[in-house]
RNA sequence: UGGACUAUGGUGUAAUGGUAGCACAACAGGUUUUGGUUCUGUUUGUCCAGGUUCGAAUCCUGGUAGUCCAACCA
């Protein structure tokens, strides 16, 4: 609805593709794919990835395709790859192919039995730990495995073996001899196959061999036609790996022509945001939230269900840009993107959520009138609903005070308020019980007010909403706030860690916002909102956006708070 | 501390050797039947030290700080 339109300058991703098309690279065409793993939701860290894949192709006419890199069987599932289409979809684009690295295992295969052949590559027999070992220290050089010279046939034989069963996982792996020396701890002599005897999810027990990602990244886009890679920043170093696997595969021909190029970019960090699946996945496992979709998450279903508007978070992506630095991004511009989509979209509807009984005691008491409420004020062609009122309403219990300060501009003794859409009333005192809590407000209205009647213009500083007792919904309202205490719970993780030695739940323990949920179950809504939709977007006005989550049915209706509006008072009130 | 990458207001991001701009945040005010929206204004910045140049946020050198790399994960 309000697509981020004002003019950008390029992006350093832009700006090379705009200057490979203008060099005629790789035939002037633009391709790129989107590559998740299917181990996991995507979250809004992906959103960033996907909005420059598909964006980019979508700019320059290209297709973007969708990869899933399954290569490793033991972390991934079915359940994952229609949950990261569907996100997809929301988020608003659409792949051209949909591909798995799992369809080229077979040329892998080949490639690497052309590679053993060529003595490019090896089986060496070793520990992982016996390897590791080898492999040095960023500044120590490793040492050569004793199984790096071996016979060429011997390697063809065991890489066979490695993949028809006969070889147990963490038995042999399959190297690539670049350099053990290298400073690039990448290129020292990789692994490029392992066995793995998990079922494949799409292959099944065909294969026992399986490569890894560096194996099977770069050559899966060099299979594809992929003119531009771009990944996050951490797989920097993976780049000189990347484009040799690339000149082999290629073999020679034409090297540099026709091939994809790795570009990296900076990932999503938000503050009050832990991102990586690994974490996320305790979350859920260990009930801490409520499933992936709970939306306190950062995944995409969980935005989705709380209420975010996909194009809001494509013009929050839009906004904090692509480049090579490392950054902490703002969940404030997140919240500021949500209310500015949502603002000119959210349907508003009157919902009291700590409500408190307000009497008209000069309204007759069996009169109810019908007034008329603009659906959207932001929109000149905006339709509107009516909304019963009636002699007793419900208003928020913050909206009264017996004793309020110069400028609560609400309902407080002598002080006259607005009820949105209604009268002018002037608040006349108050009922308490036996402990001193407010039971019922009082108020008289000015009949000559109700909106529309030119008496209705008088200033008055405070408006209220309301819902007449008699004629709203009862609901339940779900209040978000940050799962986290601290700004930035990935390195506070880590600190706590450190410092008591703990696991990553204890330490999640001890970040988590014990106020991240609250359930408010007496709310009163108007009737209006009966047959809401889930996902319909609302503004509960003076509230916040809310929407209607998928647990709400007619009988019992449930909301999620998306975001509260901008509060300038309770900023003043403090 | 071996290598790679990075550094612009509080946060993020432009300026591609030529006036440091934008958004968010913050603050002040106008409008408003949402203390919302909107409008106006204000505060705050080129990591440090040298060098090249008529001119440096930008190029070079050296510091400093941060990120990434030693998974049979991706």
């Amino acid at each position: 609805m309000t697509e981020g339109s004002e003019k950008k300058s390029l992006n350093f991703i832009e700006q090379v593709v705009e200057k490979d098309l203008k060099e005629g690279k790789n035939g002037g065409k633009v391709q790129t794919r989107f590559p998740p793993e299917p181990n996991g939701y995507l979250h809004i860290g992906h959103a960033k990835a996907i909005c420059l894949d598909f964006g980019i192709a979508q700019k320059y006419g290209g297709v973007c395709n969708l990869r899933f890199d399954d290569t490793n069987p033991t972390k991934e599932d079915m359940e994952y790859v229609e949950a990261i289409k569907e996100d997809i979809q929301w988020l608003g684009f659409q792949w051209g192919n949909e591909y798995y690295a799992s369809d080229y295992f077979q040329q892998l295969w080949d490639f690497a039995i052309r590679l053993i052949k060529e003595g490019k590559a090896y089986v060496d027999e070793q520990t992982s730990e016996e390897i590791a070992a080898q492999k040095g220290t960023p500044t120590q050089p490793g040492t050569e495995s004793p199984y790096r010279n071996r016979p060429m046939e011997e390697s063809l034989e065991l890489f066979q073996k490695m993949n028809s069963g006969e070889i147990e996982e963490g038995k042999m792996v399959l190297r690539a001899k670049i350099d053990m020396a290298n400073p690039n701890m990448h290129f020292r002599d990789p692994i490029i196959y392992r066995v793995v005897k998990t079922p494949h999810h799409r292959t099944g027990d065909k294969w026992k061999a399986y490569p890894m990602y560096d194996f099977a990244h770069g050559q899966s886009d060099y299979f594809e036609g992929v003119t531009h890679s771009l990944c996050t920043l951490e797989f920097v170093v993976h780049r000189p790996l990347y484009d040799l696997f690339v000149d082999w595969v290629k073999d020679g021909k034409d090297l540099d022509d026709n091939r994809p190029h790795q570009y990296e970019f900076n990932k999503l960090n938000l503050n009050y945001t832990l991102m990586s699946k690994r974490n996320l996945l305790i979350l859920v496992k260990e009930g801490l939230v409520d499933g992936w979709d709970d939306p306190r998450m950062p995944t995409l279903c969980a935005f989705r269900r709380r209420g975010y508007s996909p194009e809001s978070i494509r013009n929050f992506i839009n906004k904090i840009g692509y480049t090579t630095y490392d950054a902490l991004n703002d969940f404030a511009l997140l919240e500021s993107a949500v209310r500015e989509d949502l603002n000119a979209r959210a349907t508003r509807v009157s919902a009291v959520l700590n409500p408190v009984k307000l009497v008209l005691t000069n309204y007759p008491e069996d009169r109810v009138e019908v007034m008329e409420a603009i659906n959207n004020p932001e929109d000149p062609d905006s339709p509107t609903h009516t909304i019963e009122f009636s002699r007793e309403l419900w208003i928020e219990r913050e909206d009264f005070m017996e004793n309020a300060p110069k400028k609560y501009f609400r309902m407080t003794p002598g002080q006259e308020v607005r009820l949105k859409n209604a009268y002018i009333v002037k608040c006349t005192g108050c009922r308490k019980d036996e402990n001193g809590n407010v039971v019922e407000v009082y108020a008289e209205y000015d009949p000559n007010t109700k909106s529309g009647m030119p008496e209705a213009n008088r200033k008055v500083k405070g408006t209220l909403h309301w819902v007449s007792c008699a004629h709203c919904l009862k609901a339940e309202v779900r209040l978000y706030d940050r799962l986290w205490k601290v700004e930035n719970p990935r390195d506070e993780m880590a600190a706590i860690r450190e410092a008591k030695n703990c696991s990553a739940l204890e330490a999640m323990k001890e970040m988590i916002n014990p106020d991240s949920l609250k359930v408010l179950k007496e709310c009163y809504v108007e009737k209006f909102l009966a047959d809401a939709k889930p996902l319909d977007y609302l503004q509960f006005q003076r509230i916040g956006y809310f929407n209607v989550d998928k647990d709400s049915t007619p009988a019992h209706l449930v909301f999620n708070r998306t975001v509260s509006l901008r509060d300038t008072w309770s900023k003043i009130n403090k």
